[in-house]
Formats: C-alpha cells, structure tokens, sequence
DNA sequence: TCTAACTTTCACAACTATCTGAAAGTAGGA
DNA sequence: TCCTACTTTCAGATAGTTGTGAAAGTTAGA
C-alpha cells in the first residue's frame, strides 16, 4: 500500500506564504511582514514569536519589530494563554474585517496626506483669478475635491456590515 | 508702490511638486516619478526632457526612464510639435480619468498576481475535507472570491463615466 | 530581592531601489 | 552620405530599506 501523502496543505501554505510575501513587496508592504500575516493567517492555532522566527528563519529582532507593525496595523493580535508568560499572536481571519482595516489604514496614510497638500496649495491660490494661476487653483480644487468625496465612499463602505455591503454591490453590478 | 509679489501661485505649484514626491513614497511610486508627473500636471504646456531635468534637478537618465514609465502608465503622453523634432510630455489633467487609469494598473499589478496565487493554493487543497487542510481551503477560497468581487467592482467603475460615477455615489451616501 | 523567561532596542550589515552621466543609438535634413 | 539634435541604455555610485544578533530591559514568581 503507497504512502499517504504527508498533508499536502501543508505544502500548499508553504507556498502561499512565501508567494504572498513576495506579492507583499509589490504592494508597498515589507516581505517579512506579508510573510508573517500569511503565517498567523492560515495558523490553526495562535503562534508565539520562536516558532515564527524558526518557521520564517528570521531573526528575533525581525519578528519582533513586523510583529509589532502588524499589531498596530490590527490585523493581529496579541493572545495571553492562562499561566504562560510568553505572548502568542493571532490573525484576523475574517476577509470583510481584514478588507476594512486595510481601507481604513490605507485612507490614513495615503489619502489624508495628500489631502492636507491639496488644501493648502488650494487655499493659497484662491485669490488667482486669470490665466495659469487660475487654472493651478481650478486643478487642486478638483483634485481635493475627488479626494474627499474617494474619502467618503471609503467611510460609508468601511461602516457597513458584510451583508449590506455585498446587497449593494449585487445592485451595482447587477 | 510696493512691488506686486512674483507670482504666488508659481510658490504653490513648487510646494505641490515637492510635496507630491514626498507622498509618492507613502504610496509605492517612486518619487521622481510622482514629481514629474505633478510638474506636469500643473504645467500651461507640454514640456520636453531638458526643461523637466533642470526644474526638478534630476539627470537625463532619470527623466528618460521615468518620462517612459509615465507614458506607459497612459498617465502623459508624448506630443510633438510641428517642424521640432524633439518629443514635448503632457498629462491627462481630468481628474476622473485619472483615477481610472491608477485603478486599472493598480488592480494589474496588485489585484491580477494576487488572485493567482490564491486560485493555486484552493485548487491544489480541493480535496481536504477535515482538520486544518479544510478550513486551510476554505480561507484560501474566501480569499479568492472575495479579491474576484473586488475586481469586478473596481471594473465596473472604471468602465462609467464621471457623471453615472457620481449619481451612483450620491446614492451610496445619501 | 534575585533569577529566569521572555520582549525590546539598536548599531551595524546586507540588500534593494533609484539616480547619474557618459557612451551608444537613432533619425531628419543638408 | 554625414552632421546634428535628440533619445535610450547601462555600469557603477548613492541612498534608502530591511534584517541581524547581541545586549539591555522587563516582569512574574520563587
């Protein structure tokens, strides 16, 4: 009788993690931390900062810091096991809370930057009434203006639960 | 009679170009490449290599590849004036379309590889029926459907046009 | 209080991305 | 054809990011 083959989705999350690490880069996110997410993702149980280090061969200093990243992130988070002193982390599993805290941090750090500029070259140009001045103020008026509406799609999307956000797509794709 | 300030809105578009390279960065794109396309986007008139090397203190290599990388994005295009040889840069300044460029070239290089591996990974573990390997299946499936959705959301806005854009979003909100 | 099990920090090393500038390539027109 | 005005390429330099590992810091409990 053939050998049972020894767990081919184990095999199969090998392969994702080291595929979603490298995807990570192309995305603006450090591998080692898309690497650990994946980990933590698809961990039937909580894991603490050895085995990660050990599974992703990656210093201490390393996991610590992505850990930390990905904490503040919220896409972990940390797991206290009664009587043990060490911390073990969990990921968020569910695809739709996953999808929100990205939108969010993304929002944060991409958009309302860019908005503060917008407003700013804006409001110091108002006065511009003719020719490339003029049109200087018309275009970050415009862009701002596509900012925070983009921003406020992103808001009313965000506050939705799964269900009523998948109705309204059905209707928007429908 | 004091003298009239030299065009204030020249400050604004500086302060715009810097700050819009800075941006870049939080945001994946390069930041010669942000600069150059901020510089002309806010420029009266196409503009050619040596004008954009000198304004932004940049090599000739520099411009030429990011000028390229530009124009392959379809964020400028090349315009030549009649009786020059020498190639002029100009960029889409409609907002909307914009947008929709940024979205379709951000879905290809982040949406498109992602889905791959996704796809890969729930194929292979299709047969895991308990333990682990099923729920392993099942994340890597949600994954997947969840990021084809996204795509076909992300589609389906690219293909409306501003105005449909907009009814449909004042929808969404009100 | 002390120890041991753990976490955090940080100077430096390794790696990656980006930029430069000079040389090579290309094409219009004399 | 050759010159000239331009564009493209690319090897090496520079700058920026990420990773290492050892040392310092923390804390629970003996």
């Amino acid at each position: 009788m053939p050998n049972k083959p020894v767990s081919t989705w184990e095999d199969s999350r090998e392969e994702f993690i080291a595929q979603w690490g490298a995807l990570g880069s192309n995305w603006g996110i450090n591998r080692t931390m898309a690497q650990i997410h994946a980990l933590l993702m698809t961990a039937p149980e909580p894991m603490y900062t050895d085995e990660i280090m050990q599974r992703l061969h990656i210093s201490r200093g390393n996991a610590n810091t992505n850990l930390r990243e990905l904490n503040g992130w919220g896409l972990i988070r940390l797991v206290v096991k009664k009587g043990e002193r060490r911390e073990y982390f969990e990921a968020e599993k569910d695809v739709w809370k996953m999808f929100i805290i990205i939108a969010k941090e993304r929002k944060r750090r991409e958009l309302d930057p860019a908005l503060g500029v917008l407003k700013g070259c804006a409001e110091q140009t108002k006065g511009e009434n003719a020719g490339p001045g003029r049109d200087f103020h018309r275009q970050m008026k415009e862009l701002q203006e596509f900012v925070e509406f983009g921003m406020k799609v992103s808001d009313t999307v965000a506050g939705m639960k799964h269900a009523s956000a998948l109705q309204w797509a059905i209707k928007l794709l429908g």
